[in-house]
DNA sequence: TAGTGGTCTAGACCACATC
DNA sequence: ATGTGGTCTAGACCACTAC
C-alpha cells in the first residue's frame, strides 16, 4: 500500500489505522507481545503521533491493547467474564464470592448513596471497601453501604480490624428479599484508580446494587469494574463464561 | 482563583479543568443550556483547545455533556434508565418492549456470534434487526441471530415485508428456558454510530444475550447501547428506574 | 540514564448545521 | 456565509519504569 486511492476517503485516518491495527494485532501479533513505540509507530504510518495516538486510545478502550507508562503497548488477553448476576441471591461477603474486605468506616454517605438507601442525607453509614481479584488482577473495588438500621445487634466495641467483619457478619443475619442493579459508564476516580492500576479518568462500569430485606433497602453498593479488562456476565443458566475465548470483532467494521 | 499554588499540583490540567466544569455544571448551568463554545472556553481557562477537549470528552464519557458538530456542547439529562434484565423471562418482540423491529436478512454469521450458537461458521441464520427508541431517543440497536434450526416451521414465503415477523412468531412457539447475558464496552461501528445519532467510535454498552430452549440456545443478539445517555438496569424487584434522578457524582473530583 | 507513554501547545483545515 | 465541533500536525516537556 501507498499512493492508492486519492480520491474521498472521507474517513479519519485514525478511524482507518485504528482498523489496520486492529487487523495486525489478530495476525501478526500474539497476547503480551509489545508493540513498536508510539513514536515509531507513528512514523511507520506516517501520521502524527497525535493521531496514532488516537487510535491506539479506541483499541485500548475495546480491550485490545493496554498501555503502561515508562514500559510500553501490549496486546491485551481477552476480557475475562466477571459474574455479576444474581447467583441465587446472597448478601455481599458470602464464603467465596473473590471478593476481599480492605476495611470499613463509620461515615456519613454521600447524596446519591442517601438517596438510594432512602435515609437522611446526613445520616452516618458504614462504609465497607472491598476488592475484586481475578486471574491475580485487581478488576474491581466496591464500597459497601450500611445504614446503621441494618444491623442494630452491632456491637459498641468495634476496632478497625474487626469492624467490616462484624457489620457484614450482622447483614448476614438478615433475610435477603431480592436485588436492583444498575450498570452505566464511569471513568476511574484518583483513588480508585490507584486501586486498579490504572490512570485517573480510565473507563470503568459502575455497578450499583441495592439489597432489600424487609420491604426496606438494608444495604447498597457501587462496585468499579475496569472497562478494560471485564466483560460483566449476567444470568440464570451461565456458562457464556466459558465460551468467547476467540476474539470479539463485534465493531471495527 | 488565578496565581494560587504555583508549587506542586501534579495534577494534568485537563483533570482539573473537568471537575471545575463539572461543579459549574451543577451550579450555574439547566440541562438543555448551552455552553460557550470550546475556543471560547479554552481562552477563559487560559489552556490550549486540546486541553479544554480533553476535559470535556472526560464529561461526555460520564454523560454530563452533549456535543454535536456544527451546534454545540449542551448539557446532558441524567441517564436513562433501560431495562435490559430479565422480565420474567421473554422472548425478544414479545408484546410492547420498546423495541421497533426494522428488517430480517438471512445470511451467514460472524464467527463470534457463531461460537455463541453453537452452529458450524458457514451456516446462514436469519439476522433481525431492531431498534429501541425511548424518550423518542433511540437508546440501541440490535441484531438478533436466530439459526434455522430454531424455526423449522418458518413459511418458505419470505419477503423483505414479512420475514422479521414470521421469524419472530416462530420463536414465540417455543419455550423459553432462560437466558444469558453480559455486558461490556465498545465503540460503535459506523453503521451503528448511524442508527444511534452518534459519531462512529463513540462508547457503547454492548449486551450480547444467548436464549435457551430445548437445552440449547435457539437464538443470540447483540445489542448496543448509547454510553453516554444509558443507565442499564436489571434485577427482580426493580424501582432502581425511578430514583437517581438528582446527579450521580460518584466520581469526579 | 535512556526509553516509554502521558500531557500540552498553537496553530491549521475539514465536515456539518444553521441561517 | 458563519459558527460549531472534529481531525490533524509538529513540535515540546513531564512522569514513570527499567536498566
Amino acid at each position: 500500500m501507498g499512493t492508492t486511492q486519492l480520491e474521498s476517503v472521507q474517513e479519519p485516518k485514525y478511524w482507518h489505522l485504528k482498523t489496520v491495527l486492529n487487523d495486525a494485532l489478530d495476525s501478526e501479533f500474539e497476547v503480551g507481545e509489545i508493540l513498536p513505540n508510539e513514536r515509531d509507530l507513528a512514523a511507520r504510518f506516517g501520521v502524527a503521533r497525535a493521531t496514532l495516538r488516537q487510535a491506539l486510545e479506541q483499541l485500548e478502550l475495546e480491550g485490545r491493547l493496554q498501555r503502561r507508562r515508562g514500559v510500553g503497548t501490549t496486546v491485551a488477553p481477552p476480557r475475562m467474564g466477571v459474574r455479576v448476576g444474581p447467583v441465587a441471591n446472597t448478601w455481599p461477603g458470602s464464603t467465596l464470592d473473590s471478593w476481599k474486605t480492605v476495611g470499613c468506616v463509620e461515615a456519613v454517605a454521600p447524596h446519591a448513596i442517601a438517596a438510594l438507601l432512602g435515609t437522611g442525607s446526613d445520616a452516618a453509614v458504614h462504609t465497607v471497601r472491598r476488592e475484586r481479584v481475578m486471574r491475580g488482577q485487581h478488576v474491581a473495588t466496591e464500597l459497601l453501604y450500611v445504614p446503621p438500621a441494618s444491623v442494630p445487634e452491632l456491637s459498641t466495641m468495634l476496632t478497625p480490624a474487626n469492624h467490616a467483619p462484624a457489620v457484614l457478619r450482622e447483614l448476614h443475619t438478615l433475610e435477603l428479599e431480592g436485588e436492583d442493579r444498575s450498570v452505566e459508564l464511569g471513568s476511574a476516580s484518583a483513588e480508585d484508580a490507584k486501586q486498579l492500576d490504572r490512570l485517573p479518568g480510565a473507563p470503568v462500569l459502575v455497578v450499583t446494587t441495592r439489597y432489600f430485606s424487609a420491604g426496606r433497602v438494608a444495604a447498597a453498593s457501587v462496585a468499579t469494574y475496569r472497562a478494560d479488562t471485564c466483560r460483566l456476565t449476567f444470568g440464570d443458566s451461565g456458562a457464556l463464561e466459558v465460551t468467547h475465548h476467540e476474539e470479539e470483532s463485534r465493531q471495527a467494521s
